[in-house]
DNA sequence: CGACCGTTTGACGCAACTCAACTTCGGTGG
DNA sequence: CCACCGAAGTTGAGTTGCGTCAAACGGTCG
């Protein structure tokens, strides 16, 4: 059930036939010739929870496709101090143009599946498919939007905002389909209190606190510390402040 | 003395002759023909400091290039709460292609001077002109690591660290030159000590205090409440644990 | 001159941090 | 099977960095 019904799907390489987000990453601008290219360059693995994708200040030689699970994006001051800067869901992709070196640090926040091509190929096939290099720029622009709103929340949200902030925009990445809608929405948290304390500039315990205050506000219903149950996500977004 | 020395300067038009940033912004990746295209279209003006810009999701079809001055890029939450999110320098583009509706408010923070172009001229360019694409995919790039920066900064630096960096990063924009060196920098702060706090996630107060603090400790002059030297970078640096 | 704006300075309060103890849970091995 | 362990999370008590409120200063403009 996984294989998609193309016009064409003969000439899409095996690879990419089963790939969920074929027609929605960066590969969604190639046809059936680039994606044989690409294809042959590329190739899909599973990695867990914990493991380093990009060292900081290391030399990066390929990207990646996100395919499902969450990658984290943080900077750290000299002193340990840690900052998580962006998560990445499927179908981002993961990688700096014009950059060989890293300024961040990418590490799996859940088990990711990934897509990887060597930097170069996908170089040169950005000269030569201006929607690529279009795709790339839109995700970019989405990226700094993102990077902008949150720090909106960082600058100026209290503790309580913050987490329903980080909640409301784990629900609306896991199920875009939700945010929309008033009804219910349940997800496995992708990341630990440590990591939502990162994400948001706060400390576990202030994190912890706030969790526990919205669920006995009824906001939230938590399970097994991961499992989260978000009953009405307007009500979420006015705590917020969205 | 405005006036480059080009092989062909007379095919330039005469708007973009004396442009002191013509061959650093998106327009550098232009040739003559299609600078001429574009000026036909173009307007210099200047607008004064604390003039908006851009409208909160105001319908936007005009982009610019900023030749001088500082622009302000801001949000705000419904209770009046306001964050900086970005500093605009010349040569940087402003705007957000692909979007018709501003997510941001664009404030003049100096008197600012602008060349402006209709959208519909730079999309249509961005077509033809795979270079053009480019440069904005490049700034693009730039001002996502700027903001993830700058979320660092938000996130996780205390008070003193957060003025610091402020002093720091504008001392940057505006003289290129000083940040490798150790030599004394001297500017006039474009912002007031309320848009440094927005900028900072302070308070007007709190950002004062501090500013005092370095003062006292000999790290920065202040002449005029606006007029800042830095007497050494790198040690200002320190301060701000970059 | 007085009104006003941007800034500084001081006194005080509170939201979030620190430190510490405790609970829960999954894994592991005797 | 239970005992033990470490990792993750919660909860409480006390502290503190920054915010709030208030007053005063200095420059500019009508």
């Amino acid at each position: 059930m996984n294989v998609r019904q193309d016009i064409h799907n003969s000439d899409i390489p095996v690879l990419c036939r089963s790939c969920e987000v074929r027609h929605k990453g960066v590969c969604g601008a190639l046809n059936a010739d680039q994606l044989v290219t690409l294809s042959k360059h590329s190739s899909k693995y599973r990695v867990a929870a914990g493991e380093e994708l990009v060292a900081d200040s290391e030399h990066v030689s390929t990207y990646s496709n996100v395919l499902a699970g969450v990658v984290k994006l943080s900077k750290m001051l000299s002193d340990g101090r840690q900052q998580i800067v962006g998560l990445q869901f499927a179908p981002d992709f993961l990688g700096r143009p014009f950059r060989t070196e890293s300024s961040l640090n990418a590490v799996a926040a859940t088990e990711v599946s990934l897509c990887s091509f060597p930097a170069s190929v996908i170089e040169r096939m950005m000269e030569e498919v201006p929607e690529l290099e279009r795709r790339l720029l839109k995700q970019t622009l989405n990226e700094l939007d993102e990077a902008r709103d949150w720090m909106l929340t960082l600058g100026r949200k209290t503790a309580a905002e913050k987490v329903a902030s980080f909640l409301h925009l784990v629900a609306v990445n896991i199920d875009p389909e939700a945010s929309v809608g008033r009804g219910p929405v349940a997800y496995d948290l992708p990341l630990t209190r440590a990591d939502i304390a990162d994400f948001l500039g706060l400390t576990i315990e202030t994190v912890s606190r706030q969790m526990t205050k919205l669920r006995k506000e009824g906001v939230i219903e938590i399970e097994h510390n991961r499992q989260i149950t978000i009953p009405d996500i307007g009500r979420l977004g006015l705590h917020a402040n969205i």
